[in-house]
DNA sequence: ATGGGTGCAAATGCTTTGCAAGTAC
DNA sequence: GTACTTGCAAAGCATTTGCACCCAT
């Protein structure tokens, strides 16, 4: 299996797109750790390893990420973007706590096959989906927070 | 089963807040068609009809009808809201389509039921969800426009 | 009468873009 | 050498907010 790296350089590649140290910074950054982030906290998270990259080429980047395949973009609660990285494996899909931010992910085959006959009947053809349930945790539920 | 009227009305009325002149004709205008929109289209809506209301108030009281349970928030491919009328008869999810924009609504009894099965499992209280599925519907496949 | 409501314009917050200078290929 | 890239600051866009005046209850 590709390693990111190699995977971007790739994508890079073949749109006729370059692989620069400012790229090659956010690729690693963005997967040093595993969780969901979004363009601000990768920022934050840079600035703290002395690695300096413009918003702007944060921006970019994140979008060709995205394009490429390495990474998936959701939108949770707020209004601004979020990003998760594409695990070769499996889809998955988000619990939101409404209470405490908490996002739990869970995979269900069973879900994801229903998806797809729902799909065939209407005759669609997938590129992506995104099943998000929001409410309250278990935490949050015996803290006696409500929405 | 109670008007849109007087769902709205007893809603604000249990808040302690007024039923005015341009939160009625608002509702009028969510109402009197049954698709899809974002607030721009209503405001250009109300303004076709010359009913002037300020794009604060449109604001204001589009985020009451969501909260009072009469639309709901959906978000679309781009990250700004989209609303809904909320059916009392059922919920839906959607197909949305990359190439010519077509919504595709949708209802599956077995993945609902699904979706409640893991939330017991993670002992999560569910307030609402959202199952989005994108790709290309059946007539952008023919005309053979791809992602 | 009074607490909420409205319009307006300014502010916000995330994201995108124009441009001049730099650089990977 | 020539696209493609970058940083910066300015622009964009949807949405929110402060404020002075207005009105439903």
């Amino acid at each position: 299996m590709l390693s990111n790296d190699e995977k971007f350089r790739q994508f890079l590649q073949s749109k006729g797109l370059k692989f620069t140290p400012e790229r090659q910074a956010i690729l690693n950054c963005v997967f040093a750790s595993d969780r969901h982030f979004e363009a601000e906290d990768l920022l934050i998270d840079m600035r703290q390893h002395d690695l300096r990259v413009s918003k702007a080429t944060i921006y970019r980047t994140l979008a060709l990420l995205v394009k490429g395949g390495l990474l998936r973009e959701v939108i949770f609660g707020e209004k601004h973007a979020h990003y998760e990285h594409v695990h070769d494996h499996e889809h998955h899909d988000h619990l939101v706590c409404s209470g405490c931010g908490k996002i739990i992910e869970f995979t269900d085959e069973r879900i994801e096959r229903l998806q797809d006959e729902v799909c065939n009947k209407h005759k669609f053809r997938t590129i992506s989906h995104r099943l998000q349930i929001t409410g309250l945790c278990e935490d949050c539920i015996n803290a006696g927070i409500s929405e």
